[in-house]
DNA sequence: AAGACGAAAGTGGTTGA
DNA sequence: TCAACAACTTTCGTCTT
């Protein structure tokens, strides 16, 4: 079902958000759905390069198929194309072909493990809401794992939830390891085990996680509204200056932030309900809350 | 009765020797 | 590999609304 406007405003400009899998209400930002099935093209192009590259005829090239897309078969006939038999010598030929073709494509254990973990990477992703860009970025990085031989000695699918959470950290989408823990079965001190190792063997370059980008995801789970948004990503801003993000985990912050922002504007719920849907504890938001109250000097009545 | 507050002890992960 | 360490959690008693 497609959702024509928003149910707090009215207003009917919304926003896709495709990389968060957001629909948020251009008028009074609510987030109106999570976790959107992206119907937008399959494919986004992450420079100019790759947008001329892909933009020319023939299927996009997919990073998600063990074979990127491009098929080659041989059939097991050995006819030529008008359908006459093959003589002795083209048929040994071919059957050379074949069998070094086979060991070139599916067969190799290359292609076999990449098989499974992009029906994994496929599974995760979807019940993350992510869209195809990142599933393919995530791919994308997931080959280069295999390329690097990183695989060995650990779990496929930790791999796929590694590369997953490193893809969200990298494009700002606000997954925690607690949600891909969920979703892929896998702990999460596994998964941030193979997170640490890629991010080392392949020398990515992870930015710290932004708190702001919690608050969307926390006011839509608390009904709040893009008033409390903005103010909450008002007081992260402020708070970012002074120092006070650093070392502390972005979700307790972004929880603080948003319940204080929720006070203010007159919007208030207990410290136990935004604990729960921030993943954290009342403590934390306490403690966060004092240092933001007092490094910021904020007036808030409780 | 429920929520807010903070102290104290416990837990799991990181870091540096 | 081990110990020190910081962030966070759990638990609990007290205060406020």
């Amino acid at each position: 079902m497609a959702i024509k406007k928003c149910p707090i405003c009215g207003s009917k400009k919304l926003i896709r958000d495709y990389e968060r899998g957001e629909i948020v209400c251009g008028d009074c930002g609510f987030v109106i759905s999570e976790h959107i099935a992206d119907s937008g093209p399959e494919w986004r192009a992450f420079d100019a390069e790759q947008k001329k590259n892909r933009a020319r005829g023939g299927a996009p090239i997919k990073y998600m198929r063990p074979n990127k897309g491009l098929v080659t078969e041989i059939d097991q006939y050995n006819r030529d194309i008008r359908g006459a038999k093959i003589s002795p010598k083209k048929q040994a030929q071919l059957h050379r072909i074949r069998k070094w073709h086979k060991r070139a494509s599916i067969s190799s254990s290359m292609e076999r493990n990449l098989a499974i973990a992009l029906g994994e990477l496929q599974r995760v992703a979807s019940y993350l809401g992510l869209d195809e860009s990142t599933r393919e970025a995530a791919a994308l990085l997931y080959r280069k794992c295999v390329k690097q031989e990183l695989i060995r000695g650990r779990l496929i699918e930790s791999v796929v939830a590694a590369v997953i959470y490193a893809v969200c950290r990298i494009r700002g989408i606000p997954r925690t390891l607690d949600e891909i823990s969920r979703v892929s079965g896998i702990e999460k001190k596994e998964i941030g085990r193979s997170y640490r190792f890629i991010r080392r063997e392949l020398d990515l370059d992870v930015p710290l996680t932004d708190p702001t980008s919690y608050v969307p995801k926390f006011s839509a789970a608390l009904k709040l509204s893009g008033k409390v948004q903005e103010k909450a990503i008002q007081i992260l801003k402020k708070a970012l200056r002074k120092g006070l993000i650093s070392g502390r985990g972005p979700t307790g912050v972004a929880a603080a932030a948003v319940y204080i922002a929720a006070a203010l504007v007159g919007e208030r719920r207990t410290q136990k309900e935004v604990a729960d849907v921030a993943g954290v504890t009342e403590v934390t938001i306490r403690n966060r809350y004092r240092e933001l109250r007092k490094e910021l000097k904020l007036k808030v009545d409780l």
